[in-house]
DNA sequence: ATCATCATTGTTTTT
DNA sequence: CAATGATGAT
């Protein structure tokens, strides 16, 4: 860790020009990241408030600030920016929004909030709802293309992208309106405004003389362009990237942004790290082998010193029952064998769906877990709501949250009128909650809508007294029983089970707001103070998340693997239209499904094992299972088959879907 | 109009 | 085999 290899030493070091690190599988990325902040900073004379790093997660973004904070003395570290692109947007946009034509404390839009929004637009706009998923991708698609909805609805090529564009259109007025952003916005307001406004631009790009960028194979084409407008003239960057390991192209990640840097940049010098500190070379080789199957512009050698390691194990099982059956019990016995913790064992998998069945074998053993990629407590759509309604009780300002609550339940209030109000609000320049009972609002809306509006602040004016002056709990527990809360749960709900589980949420996050008051020693806490406490575990429930289940086995998909590691993995459901997925096989992008096997693979320190159902149960039908092709790509002298040994490469032949890979992976041998 | 039962439908991956 | 949507009875 402390002694960098000459790779990665002649990548902090650069400092002459555009550089890009191209950082294989536990090549020690982050290390070279953070050395090289430090290097900055100590060595070139650039203040930290100069330099931005930019990761994709928050989990990255943690990590890294605590590493460099590791290097650096305190007032060294100052003003140094760390933060994902989402969140640099953001605060870009909190600067700038007067010059975008936004109100200051804008809301950032949720997935949940806006399928609500997209299936509201086209309930209006038409009456047929085309889901509001399939118009998300295609909004989706076009935010990260840069293309704003006139643009799109002139390239619509059929009715579908045309409805989809007209929807685009009503659905950013609305955003605006309510004065909110959606995720994609965080990027793309910047562009647009770095491009429009040439004195903004050249502001920020003073303010950041170094820009170093993590995961750069995940950029999309927003991002790219970002990157390069805050780059400017000054062509002092670092980005750091795995075209390998790029497996998010179906949401919008440009791999190809990679090798569009040597277009746009002659200058860019390349680093290669292929040393691997991670894995044993076994298990090196064949991800070297399995990934040489790809096209490659550069081509890229793992090798690491962490000796030669056991055989990659293949393991066939009857079904998936006895899958999971397999991997649990090993897990169990090789924990009591050799005394690991579980936490060093990790079972990968390509869909989420893919848990289930493991997690009720792991509680059956009693084998303590952790599932990552579920939503969490804090996500729930009620504990949102509910969140909501303590946010607008201590801040009625808060737009976001006045607008999640202000048809829940129905109040019948509408689009139109809240554009109204929003319009009135912003005019004035007040929280949409403070117009809500402006005698000037009569001007706009007609009375019996403003009459709703003001009801509903009354209202809530009413409970925000009664928590100040009576008892806050009870006061909030007759809140929930005067909207009703219960029943609209019951109307959205699927069924009663769910609904009583949701309620459930709902008081247990009365009964935490309660304790939290009770908690409290000196008895001056008041419900604001407590509302701000859970405010703000929400907002650090991921944090929470892992440190609390540190010590299970890691359950989570290949996708959320990605930069981490485990002495043992398992990835399960190595088959034919799960590890290559169906889709991927019919889309033709069957190159994403092996980096994502790849990313799988190289996920190993010590062991891994690839286990595959003979049979397995699907939309309650027994069907065949085929191995995975990737299976054929790895070199078999490295492998040992367990389980039923009934010859897999007769399997193999059976399989007439992809002779030409077949072929390739035999010559190979 | 609302609810219950029946039929159909489908399963990637997520900042 | 769910979970979701359509259809029919009350």
């Amino acid at each position: 860790m402390s002694r960098l290899n000459p790779r990665q030493q002649e990548a902090v070091n650069y400092v002459g020009g555009p550089l890009l690190v191209l950082a294989g599988a536990g090549s020690g990325k982050t290390s070279v990241i953070t050395r090289k902040i430090a290097y900055l900073v100590q060595h070139c004379g650039i203040q930290a408030r100069h330099i931005v790093a930019m990761t994709f997660t928050n989990k990255a973004a943690r990590e890294m600030k605590e590493r460099v904070g590791s290097l650096l003395k305190g007032a060294e570290a100052r003003g140094l920016t760390v933060s994902t692109f989402h969140n640099l947007g953001m605060n870009i946009i909190r600067k700038e929004y007067a010059r975008m034509g936004y109100k200051p404390g804008f809301s950032i839009f949720d997935d949940g909030d806006i399928k609500a929004l997209l299936t509201d637009i086209m309930q209006k706009e038409y009456s047929g709802d085309d889901g509001a998923d399939e118009i998300k991708n295609y909004i989706d698609s076009w935010k990260n293309d840069l293309i704003l909805p006139d643009e799109a609805l002139a390239n619509a090529r059929n009715p579908k992208e045309q409805t989809a564009a007209i929807v685009y259109l009503h659905y950013q007025r609305t955003l605006k309106a309510y004065n909110a952003v959606d995720f994609n916005d965080l990027i793309l307001l910047p562009v647009k405004l770095f491009q429009e406004h040439a004195d903004i631009l050249e502001k920020w790009q003073n303010r950041i003389r170094y820009l170093l960028v993590d995961e750069y194979q995940d950029t999309n084409a927003s991002q790219y362009l970002l990157v390069k407008l805050l780059v400017g003239m000054r062509n002092q960057f670092t980005v750091v990237g795995d075209d390998d390991q790029s497996i998010y192209a179906w949401r919008g990640a440009r791999p190809e942004n990679l090798m569009l840097l040597k277009e746009d940049y002659p200058s860019l010098k390349v680093v290669m790290l292929e040393q691997n500190y991670r894995s044993t070379s076994r298990i090196l080789k064949c991800a070297n082998i399995l990934i040489a199957n790809n096209p490659h512009v550069f081509e890229k050698q793992l090798w690491s010193e962490m000796g030669h390691g056991d055989e990659i194990r293949v393991i066939r099982t009857r079904n998936e029952d006895a899958e999971c059956e397999r991997v649990a019990l090993e897990i169990l016995t090789e924990h009591l064998r050799t005394q690991r913790p579980y936490s060093d064992f990790a079972i990968l998998y390509r869909g989420n769906y893919q848990a289930k069945l493991m997690e009720l074998k792991l509680q059956h053993h009693q084998i303590p877990y952790r599932l990552s990629g579920g939503t969490s407590f804090f996500a729930r759509q009620e504990v949102k709501d509910l969140m909501s309604y303590f946010r607008l009780l201590v801040n009625p300002d808060d737009d976001n949250a006045f607008l999640r609550v202000i048809n829940v339940p129905r109040r019948e209030i509408g689009s139109t009128t809240l554009e109204k109000l929003g319009n009135y609000a912003s005019e004035r320049g007040i929280s949409m909650y403070a117009a809500a009972d402006e005698i000037g609002l009569g001007a706009h809306l007609d009375s019996r809508y403003a009459e709703r509006l003001s009801r509903f602040k009354r209202w809530m004016d009413n409970v925000r007294q009664q928590c100040a002056q009576n008892d806050p709990i009870a006061a909030i527990r007759s809140m929930v029983m005067d909207i009703d809360y219960e029943n609209w749960l019951r109307q959205n709900a699927s069924s009663d089970k769910v609904a009583d589980a949701r309620m459930g949420n709902v008081w247990f996050l009365v009964d935490a707001l309660k304790s939290t008051l009770d908690k409290d020693e000196d008895g001056d806490m008041t419900i604001e103070d407590a509302i701000g406490k859970l405010v703000l575990r929400d907002m650090l429930e991921r944090q929470q998340e892992e440190e609390e289940g540190a010590e299970g086995v890691q359950m989570m998909t290949m996708h959320a693997s990605k930069g981490l590691e485990f002495p043992s993995v398992y990835i399960i459901g190595f088959e034919e239209e799960i590890l290559p997925h169906r889709s991927s096989i019919e889309a033709d992008t069957i190159e994403e499904e092996r980096r994502l096997a790849y990313v799988g693979i190289t996920r190993a320190k010590r062991n891994l094992a690839l286990t595959f159902a003979a049979k397995r149960k699907q939309y309650g039908e027994v069907i065949d299972c085929t191995p995975s092709r990737f299976l054929d790509e790895l070199p078999p002298e490295d492998l040992v088959w367990e389980g039923q040994e009934d010859a897999p490469v007769e399997v193999k032949a059976a399989r007439g879907n992809d002779a030409l890979a077949a072929m390739r992976a035999m010559l190979k041998r």
